[in-house]
DNA sequence: CATTCGTGGAA
DNA sequence: TTTCCAAGAAT
């Protein structure tokens, strides 16, 4: 197999088959997206699908038109636009990034992936994709796609994540100094489409030919991996404080799990359940509370059980906020509060 | 190098 | 129902 038939093929699959994305300029159309959308959109897409980050790229687009326009928005405005998509140190990044694209780049995207490398938010894969689909850089643009249809290409038996290295280096011999930015889209499209974990459509593949898994018979086998350690279970109570329409919110702190996102009030989240004197005792005010169900919610790292006491009483120090505002809520909170507050949100 | 960090859709 | 997992980065 050689790399230049290798790219011949795809390319052309791709210039048949790439999918239409707002993102995303027609391969071929001689146009190139605008470095702020391709960046808003990859820092999106990062372990999130299309159809997730779709509506939020274009609520953004909407409401902070550029990088300039960005900078200069409020963090909480931010924060609650990103509510829903996950991984919130995403948006915390993505406002230090505008604002240093702003202040020490006068408003322009560095053109490099080494000068994209030192954004806030930016990692290997993000450089490498700003640099090839927004400047036409050849770049070596590796995500999780690229990485299968490559165990694939090679039956790199070796399992993940310890074959991240070796995957890179043989995506890195495929890239060549042609159409860089469609490259890369392509070999990702591909690996969505039809190098699909499950179910790989084989028949409408265009490296068929250069496939060692396909020619094994065990393309669905790759990429190996390494069994992954078990999630545990953790509880908490969340507190439903209402003052007529408002419901009582808080600020979480700046780092860590949920971080600079409004919330409920809640107890420590730990391994063992709250009985009810112990939900009392850690609840935010005095109040006359009374249960009101349970959620199951499951994060990336741990599950959680977070059961749910509600008054009607005034406070100080939290924020209160008219239900129709709980879509700034990160999900887990917003499923507490709908199903906390009976669902009349 | 291993862990931390969300969410919702598909099979 | 359970499992998997999607255009990863920061620490």
């Amino acid at each position: 197999m050689t790399a230049p038939e290798i790219r011949t093929a795809l390319l052309a699959w791709y210039d048949a088959n790439a999918r239409a994305l707002p993102w995303r300029a027609p391969p071929g159309s001689g146009r190139r997206t605008d470095p702020y959308r391709v960046w808003l959109s990859e820092v999106m897409l990062q372990q999130t699908t299309v159809p997730h980050a779709t509506p939020y790229f274009l609520k953004f687009l909407q409401a902070w038109p550029s990088v300039t326009a960005l900078a200069a928005a409020d963090d909480a405005d931010v924060m609650a636009a990103w509510a829903g998509l996950g991984y919130y140190a995403r948006a915390r990044n993505l406002l230090k990034c505008a604002r240093a694209v702003a202040e020490d780049h006068g408003g322009v995207f560095p053109d490099s992936e080494a000068g994209l490398m030192r954004l806030p938010g930016l990692g290997p894969y993000t450089a490498a994709a700003v640099a090839a689909i927004a400047f036409d850089r050849p770049a070596n643009v590796v995500d999780g796609n690229v990485e299968r249809v490559i165990s694939r290409l090679f039956a790199v038996e070796e399992p993940l994540p310890a074959a991240k290295p070796e995957l890179k280096r043989l995506a890195a011999g495929l890239v060549g100094d042609e159409r860089p930015g469609d490259w890369a889209q392509a070999l990702m499209d591909l690996g969505a489409v039809v190098c699909r974990p499950k179910a790989p459509l084989c028949d409408r593949c265009p490296l068929t030919a250069h496939c060692a898994a396909y020619a094994r018979g065990d393309h669905e086998s790759f990429p190996r991996k390494s069994p992954k350690a078990e999630r545990p279970h953790r509880h908490g109570v969340a507190y439903l404080l209402t003052r007529g329409d408002e419901v009582a919110l808080v600020r979480r702190p700046p780092r860590g799990l949920l971080g600079g996102m409004l919330a409920l009030p809640t107890s420590e989240w730990r391994a063992a359940p709250f009985s009810a004197d112990e939900a009392l005792a850690a609840a935010p005010v005095a109040a006359a509370w009374r249960s009101a169900g349970a959620v199951d919610h499951v994060f990336t790292h741990f599950s959680l059980t977070l059961r749910l006491y509600r008054a009607e009483a005034d406070a100080a120090g939290v924020i209160w906020t008219r239900r129709s505002g709980l879509t700034a809520l990160p999900s887990v909170f917003l499923k507490a509060a709908k199903t906390g507050l009976n669902r009349l949100i």
